[in-house]
DNA sequence: ACTATCACG
DNA sequence: ACGTACGTGATAGTC
């Protein structure tokens, strides 16, 4: 006969994770929400996948408690609640109750004791027990019938590691009571378990193993060969046996409470949709909709094919004006796969086509034929559609979607978009993963061993994103998003695309031998440091050189980390002046730098064509900026003579040219074009040199009268605007006091009275719709707005003033890509775009195209956005990065 | 895996 | 009183 299943859950434990597992969320009103969220979810999960006949959720009294508080000699080392993750204590335990969940907590006692006391009664009542918590204390509880379920939340996906006893066993090789002895042996200071000094993680491993228990290591406690182990076993056996007591959870506390109470109800009460919905955790409320839950429920056939033509018999046979999900399995540019997803009436049908290496031109053919050379305009949805444009080529008339990028634009602030999070979010799906599938294999494996972790993951993949892509159209209508998404980001990806295919030239030799002529300099400087300070050690440890400096040379300007001294530039700059020394580490720090990331890190990127093949991220930056990884490009260096020396290895092919092209300013002339600030406008429109512009307004001085700190010292007020401007950090970066900034900042907005009304405008904005607005309706969340802490918030204010100027330059550019990157096609010229810089656009050119592209350039650049100010674009060309920048 | 540092816009 | 400029990515050291 099957058991009946009850599901406990850690309360504290699992909210604390979802807490720190997921972004954070809120609602319209700056409720903040990720951990009710994060904690519904591996609720739920749990539900649907256990079908449980009771559940339970524990609560410690008072929150957060520290356990054993009876003994003060060991304080709590345990970090206060933040106060986001405080307020949503109470909230989900109206969500539970609302739910008819009964939440256990008894005054004294502790969660993990009701936890252990409620399993095993479970457990004896004859119940299959689950335990949900995020603490491995409880693994102890584990035995027959009561299992442990340890829930793992990255990047707002969630997995569960489940422990019996023979996993407990397999992993930490005790038992669940052996358990609680290794813990007693090597105490836990976020417990206040004192454990035994000199006994850490391995000896007490090591211990039991050898012994198997607690009382079996003091029998024969004589026989430990270590002498200092032997000796701290014996001398503080009483803290053994305390530390025992302190990390045995009790099972037979007094309960006002029965198994019974826990029987499930119905869930979906009225009372707890209103909660959700007031939470806005819309994805819950498909839970409780029942039609929206037979819609997720539509019926699905798996087809399989065996051949592209199959394949392609299929996708020929569909309607016309059908939507598509797709999905290319792809990995390191094979192919391995083709799953597309359609309707077949009221139903969802997807079909798998496995691919082997050398199919990857046919397959692409075959794709384009059926899907991109049609007549007609259909939407294909998809992940990842720069990883598609190899097979599906960049020209066709089917509208691709990629539902990553529309996710982005809905959330710019979650770290990594996939599938799954997408069917999790939007659909509220719960799908298995990449990471869970595949675990550490590879596709190319995984397809030699026969598995179908492949074809679950193109199969969900291609459905969620048939599913998905109407919900993410309609959410980008909503939020006024759909025609960046259309207009701007789509097209860009095939503009990244073609910059990624193409890439970027470098010379690999000269790489080389900047890097040794670095070597020889390194050396020297190593030797002189190690002689100056008396001792050989690691100039390159933060730790190690902050003792050097500021405990035994005993320089002024200590402290400024959690973890010790700060030894960064700024702080070192201060000392350089007088000490030789450090005038030395920081050379020596410059020139390791350049030598491991650029003259060392870049040429493992080299590929076989000579070039450097970058990926330009398109769904990272919260602003809407472009990213440049692997290896980054976008930050090779220029503000130093001898980093600027590394530009020249990025040198055009034989008889090419770089046209380098740079916005002058942008942020700064968007700020004066959105702000509407006459003065800001002219002084930009007299086409003079607005930083001395800005001295000379703010100072008070005829224009030719500003002397070089002065345009200095406005340059940086400029520049600080932009970044959401505070007295601190302004004078942080002219070294001046804060007073003294406060005043250059009052000086400012009186000149520029229309740029303090435009800045408390967008933090007023913001605060009231939670977000900021680039000027072509691109959205950043702001949820730190409404935070009770206040270096968050007035970190909110900043990004409120920073994020609408950033991103509308970020938007401006983008704009400016498409239109050149189709100008060059169109016109059938062989230039290439090849980088993007933020402000910057390189296009390798050919000798007798450079008028054209200079040309082009420039009017594209200039025209991308109609401002109040020009947008005055900068030009240089050369053979090299260097000599064209 | 996390922190400190530093390269760029 | 609080302790910071905005946005990224790579490397080395530390745990």
């Amino acid at each position: 006969m099957d058991r009946k299943k009850l599901i406990l859950i850690d309360g504290h434990s699992i909210i604390n994770r979802a807490f720190y597992g997921i972004p954070d969320l809120t609602n319209s009103e700056g409720v903040h929400t990720n951990a009710i969220y994060g904690f519904l979810n591996i609720m739920f999960k749990a539900i649907r996948e256990e079908k449980p006949a009771y559940l339970a959720v524990a609560f410690d009294e008072h929150a957060p408690t520290f356990r054993h508080k009876i003994y003060e000699a060991y304080k709590g080392t345990r970090k206060p609640m933040p106060e986001e993750l405080r307020e949503q204590v109470p909230l989900l335990r109206r969500v539970l109750e609302a739910m008819q969940i009964p939440c256990v907590s008894v005054p004294g006692l502790e969660a993990d004791d009701i936890l252990g006391t409620l399993a095993l009664k479970g457990a004896s009542e004859g119940l299959e027990v689950d335990l949900i918590s995020g603490d491995r204390d409880l693994l102890q509880i584990a035995r027959e019938h009561v299992r442990i379920c340890i829930p793992t939340t990255r990047g707002g996906k969630t997995f569960t590691r489940y422990f019996h006893e023979a996993e407990l066993m397999e992993e930490y090789h005790v038992t669940p009571q052996g358990f609680i002895e290794l813990k007693a042996l090597m105490g836990d200071t976020s417990d206040n378990i004192p454990g035994v000094p000199k006994v850490g993680e391995k000896t007490a491993q090591e211990l039991m193993a050898t012994y198997g228990s607690l009382s079996g290591i003091y029998e024969h406690v004589e026989e430990i060969s270590k002498k200092s182990i032997r000796e701290s076993l014996i001398a503080n056996r009483h803290l053994a046996e305390l530390s025992l007591t302190l990390a045995t959870i009790k099972t037979d506390c007094e309960l006002p409470f029965s198994i019974d109470d826990a029987a499930i109800g119905n869930l979906f009460t009225p009372e707890a949709y209103e909660l959700i919905k007031h939470l806005e955790l819309k994805s819950f409320l498909s839970e409780f909709d029942e039609a929206d839950k037979k819609q997720t429920q539509v019926k699905r056939t798996d087809m399989s094919v065996s051949s592209l033509e199959d394949l392609q018999d299929i996708l020929h046979a569909l309607p016309e004006e059908a939507d598509l999900g797709l999905c290319l399995l792809t990995q390191e540019d094979a192919l391995y796969g083709i799953c597309a997803a359609s309707y077949s009436g009221e139903e969802m049908v997807s079909a798998w086509l496995p691919l082997f290496p050398g199919q990857e031109e046919k397959a692409g053919e075959m794709l384009r034929k059926e899907l991109q050379e049609v007549s007609f305009s259909r939407k294909v949805a998809l992940c990842n559609v720069k990883e598609a444009y190899p097979y599906l080529g960049l020209e066709g008339n089917a509208a691709l979607f990629d539902c990553i990028i529309g996710a982005y634009l809905l959330n710019p602030l979650k770290s990594d978009h996939d599938a799954e999070s997408i069917a999790m979010d939007l659909l509220g799906w719960t799908l298995p993963g990449r990471k869970e599938l595949f675990g550490k294999q590879s596709l190319s494996e995984l397809t030699l061993s026969g598995s179908d972790a492949p074809e679950t993951i193109a199969r969900n993949e291609a459905l969620t994103c048939l599913r998905a892509l109407p919900v993410i159209e309609e959410r980008l209508q909503n939020t006024g998003m759909d025609g960046i998404m259309r207009d701007m980001e789509m097209p860009l990806s095939k503009v990244l695309y073609d910059m990624e295919r193409i890439g970027v030239p470098v010379r690999g030799q000269k790489l080389a031998d900047f890097s040794a002529q670095l070597g020889l300099r390194i050396a020297e400087l190593e030797k002189q440091i190690h002689e100056a300070a008396g001792e050989k050690f690691n100039i390159q440890s933060p730790k190690q050189l902050g003792e050097i400096l500021f405990d035994r040379m005993k320089l002024p300007g200590g402290k400024k980390t959690k973890t010790g001294y700060s030894t960064a530039a700024d702080v070192l700059e201060k000392l350089a002046p007088d000490v030789p020394f450090v005038a030395s580490v920081l050379e020596y720090r410059a020139l390791t730098k350049l030598k491991s990331t650029y003259a060392d890190g870049l040429p493992a990127y080299i590929a076989a064509d000579g070039r450097i093949h970058c990926h330009f991220n398109q769904t990272i930056t919260a602003t809407g900026r472009i990213s440049s990884s692997d290896p980054n490009l976008q930050n090779i260096p220029i503000r130093t003579e001898l980093g600027r020396e590394l530009r020249k290895v990025f040198t055009a092919r034989e008889g090419w040219t770089l046209v380098d092209a740079d916005y002058s300013q942008i942020e700064l002339r968007i700020l004066a074009s959105l702000s509407g600030d006459e003065g800001l406008i002219e002084a930009y429109r007299s086409s003079k040199d607005i930083h001395r512009i800005t001295a000379s307004k703010v100072f008070g001085i005829p224009f030719d009268e500003v002397t070089d700190l002065q345009r200095r010292n406005a340059k940086a007020v400029n520049f600080g605007i932009v970044y959401g401007i505070s007295s601190f950090g302004l004078s942080q970066d002219l070294s001046i006091t804060r007073k003294e900034a406060a005043d250059y900042i009052e000086q400012y907005f009186a000149t520029y009275p229309g740029i303090k009304r435009y800045l408390d405008h967008l933090v007023t904005f913001a605060k009231e719709k939670g977000y900021a607005l680039t000027l072509f309706g691109r959205r950043r969340p702001v949820p730190e707005l409404s935070s009770s802490n206040f270096m968050q918030r007035s970190f909110g204010e900043r990004v409120a003033m920073n994020a609408p100027i950033q991103g509308t330059a970020a938007d401006i550019m983008k704009i400016a890509m498409i239109r050149v990157w189709n100008e060059l096609r169109e016109r059938g010229l062989k230039s290439k775009l090849i980088l993007q810089v933020h402000d910057e656009l390189i296009i390798e050119t050919a000798p007798e195209e450079i008028d054209i592209v200079r040309e082009l350039l420039e009017r594209n650049m200039k025209n991308a956005a109609d401002l109040a100010v020009v947008l005055e674009v900068g030009m240089e060309q050369g053979t090299t990065w260097f000599d064209a920048h």
